[in-house]
DNA sequence: CAGTACTTTCACATATTATTGAAAGTATAA
DNA sequence: TTATACTTTCAATAATATGTGAAAGTACTG
C-alpha cells in the first residue's frame, strides 16, 4: 500500500469510527490528520488536506481543543495559529473517556437520582418495577463508571506504566 | 414527581443518551420502554405509547432483537407477537459492550493491521511517524479491549457475582 | 381455498445535523 | 489610523439519518 493511500484510509476510518460513536465526522478526521502529522498544521493546511471550508475547520479545531485533544501553538514571527494533537495515545484515550464521562455519565447519574425520588404507590406492581429498574440501572452505571475510572488510572501505577512503555 | 412523568422522563433521557452515542433515538426509547414494562408489549402498544409508526416500531424492535437486548414472545391463542427486554441490567450492559466490540472494535483492528503492512521509506520522517502512530493506536486499542473484556467477564467470577447480587 | 390477522419492506417525506462562505471581529504592524 | 493578516460567527444550504404508511408478504384458520 502506498503511503498517501494509507494516510487517506486512516483519516477516513477514523471519521467513520467517530460517526458511529456520535462524534462529528470532520472533527474525527481532523483529529486523525493531526495525529499522523508530526508538526503542527495551520487552519489552511487542514482545510486544504481535508477539502473543507474555513468555518468548518475552525469550529472543529476549537471543539478538539475543548475536548483537550489538540493544542494551539504559534511560530515565531508569524500571526497564524498552528494546531497539534496530543500524540501519546494512552493520554488521548484517557482524555476521551474523561470528557465523555463528564458530558454524559454525570448527567445520567443526576437524572437517575431525580427519578429515584419518585413517590410510589407500593401496591402498584408497575411502579414498584420502575423504581427497581432505576435502582438497578444506577447501580450498574456506578459500577461500570468505577471500573472505567480504575482503568484510566492504570498508567498512574508506576509498574504498569513502565510495562506499558516497554510494549510500545 | 408523578409516576407517568417519571416514566416519560426516563424514556426521553434514554433516547438522548442513545443519540449521543450513535444509537438511533427511537431504538433507545423502545428499549427504555420495554425495560420499565414488566410484561411484554405488542408492536401496537409500543406504537401507541411512543407515538410512532408501525414501520418504525417494527424496524427498531428487530434491531433491538439483533442486538440481543429484546426477545419476542407470544401469548397462547393469539397471533400477535410480544416483545420484552432483558431486565438484568448487568447482562444488558455486557451485551451492549459485546455488540459494539463486534461491530466497531474488531473492524478497527482489521484496518489498523492492514495499515501496519504499508512499506515505508525509512528515510522519511513523516512515514516513520505514521507507522509509529498506527502501532501505538493498535497497542492502546488492544489494551483497552482486553481491559473491557476483563470487565464484562467480572460477573463470571462467582465471588464478585455474589457480592454484586447482594448489592442489588 | 379464501379470509383474517398479523409482520415486513421500502420509496418517499421529514427532521436533524453538518457545512459553507461571506461578513464581522480581533490583533498586530506600519 | 489604516492596512493587513488573520480568526470567529452564523444564517443559509446541503447532506445525512430517521420516520412514515401503504402495499406486499406470511402464516394461521375455518
Amino acid at each position: 500500500m502506498e503511503f498517501e493511500i494509507a494516510k487517506q484510509k486512516f483519516v477516513q476510518t477514523w471519521g467513520v469510527l467517530g460517526t458511529n460513536w456520535g462524534i462529528n465526522r470532520t472533527m474525527a478526521q481532523i483529529h486523525a490528520l493531526l495525529l499522523i502529522c508530526e508538526n503542527p498544521l495551520s487552519a489552511d493546511d487542514v482545510m486544504q488536506q481535508l477539502q473543507i471550508s474555513r468555518g468548518n475547520a475552525n469550529q472543529n479545531l476549537r471543539e478538539l481543543i475543548d475536548w483537550g485533544l489538540v493544542a494551539k501553538s504559534t511560530k515565531l514571527g508569524e500571526r497564524k495559529e498552528y494546531f497539534a494533537a496530543e500524540k501519546d495515545i494512552w493520554k488521548v484515550a484517557k482524555q476521551i473517556i474523561k470528557e465523555r464521562r463528564k458530558r454524559e455519565i454525570e448527567p445520567i447519574h443526576k437524572i437517575l437520582n431525580d427519578l429515584k425520588k419518585i413517590k410510589i404507590d407500593k401496591s402498584n406492581t408497575e411502579q414498584k418495577h420502575f423504581v427497581n429498574m432505576i435502582n438497578n440501572i444506577d447501580t450498574v452505571v456506578t459500577k461500570m463508571d468505577t471500573s472505567v475510572e480504575r482503568l484510566i488510572k492504570l498508567d498512574e501505577n508506576a509498574i504498569v506504566h513502565t510495562l506499558f512503555k516497554l510494549l510500545k
